[in-house]
DNA sequence: GTTTTTGCACTGACCAGTCAGTACAAATAG
DNA sequence: CTATTTGTACTGACTGGTCAGTGCAAAAAC
């Protein structure tokens, strides 16, 4: 299972690239363990393991496990929110409603998830935690991921698309949240479901759909 | 922070009530350590330390780390299904429909989370791993607590309250998710927010206020 | 010839779990 | 009433193992 593709860490160009390869390697078998496991749980020595590397070359790359972790933490919330923001512009450009950039965002999210289950995964288990090192750039990149969504919403009420009465920030949070434990869910419990009908299920939730509508 | 108010374990009488009063430091120890830390980030010494108890308490009270760890998901759990199913149970009794059933237990589940933030936190980076000890644990425990949320839609969509194109699984799955998300962001980025703002926030998102309703 | 990787032995901190022993109250015996 | 035993709850030093991170020489790769 391919995890993220890399375009660019730093403003290092490539020349390099056999470096990007096996950076690209820990990366995958990091996210799947500690995934499975959590941090502190996966040692060195097996990520090294995984990767088919010698443990010696973790540290050439990386100057530590937990920045292994931060870097791919980064790396990850990057590619989602790229995604959501693309999600959002498409359905902006083709001149479609708020309503319907925020359900191309749930889809986008959903596509996300399926692709790279174990990151989203590892990125819950780990948001809510205090108390550690990787805390600050977990928040920026939830800040960011959230933003997106916001700006949607904002844009609605603007608009008018949208009530005006609606929490912005809460309701993003919210939405972000379904969206994620839904898909968690879907991937853990009823993996057999395809990717449209968690879509729909989600859409008709999202619209109101389901408490009749007064 | 009371954490939980212990009933019966096993047959014992009562006498040992001093052995019952350690358990529930030892409790309300772990559980915010590990929601802070994760479990195998949190040691046994700090466990005990935290509890002001000797390390040897920790194990004549329970068999091992992970042992205390269950017991105490399987507590905690219990108080938020019984929690939930009361909240239904009263706007039932009260010949409210179901979505004011639903609405009373969005309002349980944040009163919850509210109370005891440190065991949702906890409960929601555990969830999802796999391949861990008290695996099993979680999954009964999970389903306990979606299956009251299932219950209230399957019988709203027998009365005809609910749309019969609701999955209700799923859809169970993500108003868990939506509660679980908002207020571990309510209670980590905006905690000076009031319990009845939030709620209002996700009553509104609920019945589809937020996107006009068509 | 420079960069990257390998393989492997080593260290030192840390930690789950153990165990011999303490404290003390309540029961039993003399 | 005093002495002894028994059971329960707890203590903290100790052990055996684990693991992040190091050091380095030799091999690939480019």
């Amino acid at each position: 299972m391919t995890i993220m593709t890399m375009d660019s860490t730093n403003g290092a160009p490539q020349g390099g690239s056999r470096r990007e390869a096996t950076r690209q390697k820990l990366y995958e078998a990091a996210v799947t363990l500690i995934a499975e496991q959590g941090f502190s749980a996966t040692t060195v020595d097996e990520i090294a393991e995984r990767a088919g590397v010698a443990k010696g070359t973790v540290y050439y790359n990386f100057a530590s496990k937990s920045v292994l972790f931060e870097e791919l933490l980064r790396h990850g919330v990057g590619l989602l929110t790229a995604s959501l923001r693309q999600a959002a512009e498409r359905s902006e450009r083709e001149g479609r409603g708020r309503v319907d950039a925020l359900d191309a965002m749930v889809r986008a999210g959903l596509v996300f998830i399926d692709r790279y289950p174990a990151f989203t995964q590892l990125y819950v288990a780990e948001l809510w935690r205090t108390n550690r090192a990787w805390q600050s750039t977990l928040l920026v990149v939830r800040q960011e991921a959230v933003a997106v969504v916001e700006g949607v919403l904002r844009e609605g009420v603007a608009t008018g698309e949208f009530s005006e009465e609606i929490d912005v920030p809460l309701t993003a949070a919210a939405l972000v949240g379904m969206v994620l434990v839904a898909a968690l869910d879907w991937k853990s419990f009823q993996p057999e479901r395809s990717l449209d009908d968690v879509h729909a299920a989600l859409s008709r939730l999202l619209q109101g759909r389901v408490s009749g509508c007064r």
